[in-house]
DNA sequence: CGTATCATTGACGTCGGTCAATTCGTGTGG
DNA sequence: CCACACGAATTGACCGACGTCAATGATACG
């Protein structure tokens, strides 16, 4: 099973070289000279529409993705239709990979705005990986980082009160999104979420994250207005969401170096 | 910083070779004959009492551990103190391990009993499994399988009841140690948790965890006693707890095969 | 024994959920 | 151009799951 979205082969018209997320994503480990060894790898683009479901939990994927446009959530579902999402994925994510490949999936990717995937062949995946070193060490670092974002959330869900999973919530999007875009106009970004994703992104009902806005929009902190955030009092609301130095770098933290280069370095 | 136990350089005492965890941690990405690269590369062990702190959020470690033998807490904490238990380390388990292994600690690790672990330079950790792609899956493998587990919990804090709550995190720890321990006496494990840290892993309080145990035992479905717990009726369990096949296969994949090499086979 | 930790239970309070009504904006068809 | 439908946001009234506080046991330990 695969995306059901149309499929372009056509990589002329999208070298690597050229790839808006190159240094967001596993390319990021490749000097400029042996991208072209990702860009055989490759399968092609996918472009799929706002509000479609790019695989469902308990499908058996054969594609995996990095997320070159637009946004993306991962949920999972209990029996009885809660739902839980369990990261947005934003340009330069790489999604649909699992500790296991050939298990079926154990999540859901729906889009939220209109998407360009880049596709990448499941089966060939690890033995692709196991050539190439640097890319190994890359995807580790990823899905670490994956792993770190979803424990961050889970102490925000599991202990913090409604404002503050709100406010954690808006921050960690915010420097994410700007990490990717460190345009300095304004303090405002697009974000293609209704109340009631982020209340299923922290465990709350969208009539509760409503009200949490409001407080937050009455205490000058924070607004959200026609799917446009801004944050008016960044120190506040970090205040209010429990955020520290040590959260921020790590956000901020794009894998630069990455650790097995600075590593080196020491 | 590392652990303050003592440290034990005599590898011939424990041989990579003995070792009761090979197969469950990293080490069983590599044949027999191969061993040796790993235990060259091991600083030696370290013997830890219950209720010890292994590393804390934010020291800069500077060594990586695989628990051998006993149970540890990875917990993060809030600056006023609220505790949130991110996962239970089992014998097999990796820990330390961050995307960026030289940023502080973004947890701490805890005993929960006596414990034994293998101890690992942390300065060239990337530098050797670079040199091995086969622990570098094996690695990948697991820091992935963290992540979901982690997910898992995500659902299950965020929007399962209290009792759900209860039932799946049971269940999950049964499973988790037969895995390890598949001795078909009974259906008990020693579990050697206070019914705070259960809290804590959940997002409850102890005393509303005492309740739910009360409920669940009515219930018939399990007992916890003196440190035991005793499954009485797994699928009545797994029923409240919302486990389905997909979840029970994930629990009990050790990564047997594990999946780098049962991809070539497909 | 005195102290400490954990488990257990009851009384009561509150945060966040449920239900429902209203508004608003957008798109769509007549 | 207007009527209508639809989804999302907003708000109020009310309720219940879980937290808080406190007392009582039970067990271990020095």
């Amino acid at each position: 099973m695969h995306c059901p979205c149309p499929l372009t082969r056509n990589h002329e018209v999208n070298p690597c070289a050229n790839c808006p997320v190159r240094h967001w994503t596993i390319c990021h480990a490749l000097p400029n000279d042996e991208l072209a060894i990702l860009e055989s790898f490759k399968t092609g683009d996918r472009v799929c529409e706002a509000d479609q479901e790019i695989y469902s939990q308990g499908d058996d994927l054969d594609e995996l993705y990095t997320v070159v446009e637009g946004w993306i959530y991962l949920a999972k579902l209990l029996e009885d239709g809660r739902r839980q999402i369990s990261q947005i994925a934003l340009p330069g994510d790489f999604i649909g990979y699992q500790a296991n490949l050939v298990r079926p999936m154990d999540h859901s990717a729906h889009t939220l705005t209109p998407v360009r995937l880049c596709v990448f062949p499941r089966d060939k995946f690890l033995d692709f990986i196991r050539e190439h070193p640097e890319l190994s060490l890359r995807l580790t670092w990823m899905i670490a980082n994956y792993g770190e974002l979803g424990r961050d959330r889970l102490l925000s869900v599991g202990r913090q009160t409604a404002v503050e999973r709100v406010a954690h919530f808006l921050l960690e999007l915010y420097y994410r999104v700007r990490l990717r875009d460190p345009e300095p106009l304004g303090s405002s970004i697009k974000m293609p979420l209704t109340q009631e994703h982020i209340g299923d992104a922290l465990g709350l009902t969208s009539v509760h994250v409503n009200r949490m806005l409001r407080e937050l929009r009455e205490r000058k902190l924070v607004q959200v207005v026609d799917q446009t955030l801004t944050i008016i009092d960044p120190d506040g609301l970090a205040d209010v969401a429990g955020f520290d130095e040590d959260m921020m770098d790590r956000l901020l933290d794009g894998g630069e170096g990455f650790e097995c280069r600075s590593q080196r370095i020491e």
